[in-house]
RNA sequence: GGAGGGGUGGGAGAGUGGUUAAAUCCACCAGACUGUAAAUCUGGCCGCAUUGCGUACGUUGGUUCGAAUCCAACCCCCUCCA
């Protein structure tokens, strides 16, 4: 087949762009939102319903994976869309953030990250060209290079040390990725730099130099805070090759993506809307609540009377709240597809606001329902 | 009627002379969470006030420099025997 993965821009406005990547598993409308399924599921969520929220994809991890079931169990049993019951694309992570999360289980090599495992203790090296093949083994359509995650603040020299690892991890990654990668299958790159311009323009460069399908940028949110995060969007989205998807990774809150959508990103994932759904927060179109609170405890309305979403528009306040307090499992899979379908539902109102030109009202509207200062 | 055991903060339950406004758990109140070691974690939880003060371990009285802790009486609860 020729090359099955395609990014077309079907309008834009300013910087935002509005699209569609195409792969063999399906078309993914940008900017997009992919719920994260680390361990194979995306928590407390059935797939078919994960997908009726609107999701067009959905992330896993190759570290996790790894280390259960195996990336070759999966592998045996079909690959990862299969065993999870998602035929829709599939992107994986490297491992690269555990290198951050788990910085205290593993050590770092220019050869790659071991890791002591932090469910048996067992070690095991994840090169970039492992990770490469696991992600191949696990069927990921999309897949990332292996990088290392630094935290912010890092001084300067650091950053660049980390950056230009990361850079060389790419090189490798690539590499890797021409040996075991099956056609319809497509490699990403990771921009890294801290909240260094210079170092993030550097980074870009040395990864259009090696060639990818899209490019990532990584180490954001990692601290930072909102302003300089965009503030380093700034200065990196512009010079990005403008034709191919530019995924920010990890990000974030609602109004991170309405921010960083407005600089030209067309990707994102984070564990916010599910992580926080099981936690009891809710995002509503009047900003975020906590359903625990005791204030909600009488109130007999929905999250959203008019959405599409069951979870949102058929359940009262006080019942999420009463599944919260007696510990009843249907209070996180209520939230976290209530918080799903509003994270989905803010990426079609991106896309439409873009198409019509419309994103500096939408970016206002925004602004006022939810008390949130956008930059 | 007899014998024994026990009454601690919203609940359970430690504590047997000072370092105790009183462990711990639960409940309750709030917060955090950004490529998921997370259905997790953090803080608060007698009252008032700025370190501090005032109340408090069934009740009352006593011993002591000092009592939730020791003594006495009383009230209440539980178990067993009649």
């Amino acid at each position: 087949m020729a090359n099955a993965f395609s990014f077309h821009i079907d309008a834009a406005d300013g910087r935002a762009r509005t699209g569609v990547i195409k792969t063999p598993r399906g078309d993914i409308a940008t900017p997009a939102f992919m719920p994260v399924g680390t361990a194979g599921t995306v928590k407390a969520m059935l797939s078919e319903h994960v997908r009726a929220t609107g999701a067009d994809i959905v992330l896993g991890n190759t570290y996790h994976l790894m280390l259960r079931p195996g990336a070759e169990e999966v592998a045996a049993l079909g690959g990862l869309h299969r065993f999870m019951n998602w035929p829709r694309p599939i992107l994986t992570d490297s491992g690269g953030f555990q290198v951050m999360s788990l910085s205290n289980l593993r050590k770092l090599t220019e050869k790659g990250v071991s890791f002591q495992s932090h469910l048996d203790g067992s070690k095991h090296l994840l090169t970039p060209e492992r990770s490469i093949e696991i992600q191949c083994l696990l069927g990921a359509d999309i897949q990332m290079q292996l990088d290392e995650c630094p935290a912010i603040p890092i001084e300067k020299e650091a950053a660049r040390e980390s950056m230009l690892l990361s850079a060389r991890w790419a090189e490798r990654s690539k590499a890797a990725f021409e040996q075991f990668g099956a056609p319809g299958q497509t490699l990403f790159g990771i921009v890294q730099g801290a909240n260094y311009d210079d170092l993030r323009v550097e980074s870009v460069e040395r990864l259009i130099d090696i060639g990818f399908e899209g490019y990532a940028v990584g180490g954001l949110a990692v601290g930072e805070g909102r302003e300089e995060m965009l503030r380093v969007l700034d200065g990196t989205t512009p010079v990005m090759p403008r034709e191919k998807p530019r995924y920010l990774m990890g990000v974030g809150k609602p109004a991170d993506i309405v921010g960083a959508v407005a600089r030209g990103i067309d990707m994102f994932d984070c564990v916010a809307p599910t992580r926080s759904g099981r936690h009891g927060q809710a995002w509503t179109t009047a900003g975020a609540i906590n359903i625990k609170n005791a204030r909600f405890a009488k109130d007999d309305t929905p999250l959203d009377a008019d959405s599409a979403c069951p979870a949102s528009r058929d359940y009262s306040k006080a019942y999420l709240n009463h599944l919260f307090k007696a510990g009843e499992y249907l209070g996180p899979m209520l939230l976290t597809w209530h918080n799903l379908h509003y994270y989905q539902q803010l990426m079609a109102d991106l896309r439409a606001a873009i198409a019509r030109g419309a994103l500096q009202d939408f970016i206002t509207k925004f602004s006022d329902e939810t008390g949130e200062t956008l930059l």
